[in-house]
DNA sequence: ATCTTGTGTTAAAAAAAGTTAAGCATAAAT
DNA sequence: ATTTATGCTTAACTTTTTTTAACACAAGAT
């Protein structure tokens, strides 16, 4: 299943439709493109979005119109107006029913995007995130709660907690260990390097609980989480 | 008692600043006016806003600044930028720093309005009912009246105060060590570091009542309120 | 084989944070 | 005016967490 959100986009010049639907999708988002407003409407009804992108001037149906019927069903999805008219009257208009922003062309792809962004952040619409939950082996690891749920469980320091999340992340695969230290630590200098090696030993005593894990070097590359348990 | 919405507006321009202040005020907000970034920095730190209305280029302390400090302890606060700047660079800045708008001036004041009403729609944020409650776990917490309401209901101190609200802001995420000095000490030295250790004691101690609830320490950081209850 | 570099491990040192209580200033009460 | 209470800071001591040092060994290079 895919993770991104979706954004349906009614604009009926064909080069700026195909220009901004490109740059959004280039961006990580679902891209749905609608020729006029009509069209929006019909998918919206069909479809699921996440967030709305309208031009004001359309055939067959202009945004403000398509707008005002999205909010009938929908008083919450996101809606952005594009539109060449400035007028004061236009924008308080799409403001009035209901609108999130509304950007004036000429406007650059990288300011629609930081408005996006902004209003997504704003309306708590996220990527879903995975459950908090880590496995290792037979063992429970709670990174949000830095708990080890050994026999004992164990309670992990901060630095403990970074690595094993690291490298539980990276299960079966190498972790970079230059890597490791720049998230870690900010810096992969010497004694950070030898830092992160008594974390290690710290680590596998810990695991030494379950025998089906492993925190395996790989000679001047990094370490490797194995676990033969799945 | 007033149930109006709160805006603090930061703006160096004497004309513009009373014209908006008047024209925000008559709109039905309380507005809280700074000549500077500075003044402002403090008030917000003081007070408890809805809303921020910053200009960018002020003296002592220019509005991005601003808003950077705020975000180190806010970071849900709606933030709107006013400017003469229309670069492209800078709105893209603003945003990135968490702005949900950036208005160029010259621009309307209905223009303003609209604008702030549409990021109050989407933020859920409503005309306060005299609740300004907040929740740690089970334990209501009025931070305006100070009083966390345990089995016996206690009266906080101011810097108890400061600090629970800080957390609860912040909760489930860290709470930098400096900015949280900075925002109730004003000063992020060894000695009121120090003292702050005493304050977070201090409401552990209280906090011990609800189990759910951890005020966890990330070494080198600051410090994390878990709120296992939701 | 030897040399260099990378890693394993333990212990000591340093830094950060936890806790309790003593000081100090200020406001409130007598 | 003196005492009392309150809130905050500073101090002193403890514990935890992280870093550095020291020495041993392993892997790859010369």
């Amino acid at each position: 299943m895919s993770n991104q959100l979706t954004i349906l986009l009614a604009e009926d010049d064909d080069n700026l439709g195909v220009l901004l639907n490109s740059f959004i999708k280039a961006k990580g988002f679902a891209v749905d493109l609608a020729r006029n407003g009509k069209i929006a409407l019909e998918k919206f009804n069909q479809g699921s979005y996440d967030f709305c992108i309208f031009d004001v001037m359309m055939p067959e149906m202009d945004g403000f119109t398509l707008a005002k019927e999205i909010r009938e069903v929908d008083k919450k999805v996101p809606i952005l107006f594009l539109t060449a008219k400035s007028m004061k009257e236009d924008k308080l208009a799409g403001f009035s029913i209901g609108a999130d922003d509304y950007l004036t062309k000429p406007f650059s792809m990288e300011e629609l995007l930081a408005r996006i962004e902004a209003i997504l952040r704003r309306s708590g619409i996220e990527k879903r995130g995975a459950s908090t939950m880590l496995e290792v082996g037979t063992i429970q690891f709670d990174p949000e709660a830095r708990i080890l749920n050994l026999k004992e469980p164990k309670k992990l320091t901060t630095k403990e907690n970074q690595l094993l999340k690291l490298l539980v992340k990276n299960k079966n695969e190498v972790l970079d260990r230059q890597a490791a230290l720049r998230a870690i630590w900010g810096d992969d200098n010497y004694f950070n390097g030898r830092s992160m090696d008594v974390y290690i030993a710290k680590l596998r005593k810990l695991l030494k609980e379950d025998p089906a894990i492993e925190i395996m070097n790989v000679h001047g590359k990094g370490f490797k989480l194995i676990d033969r348990a799945d």
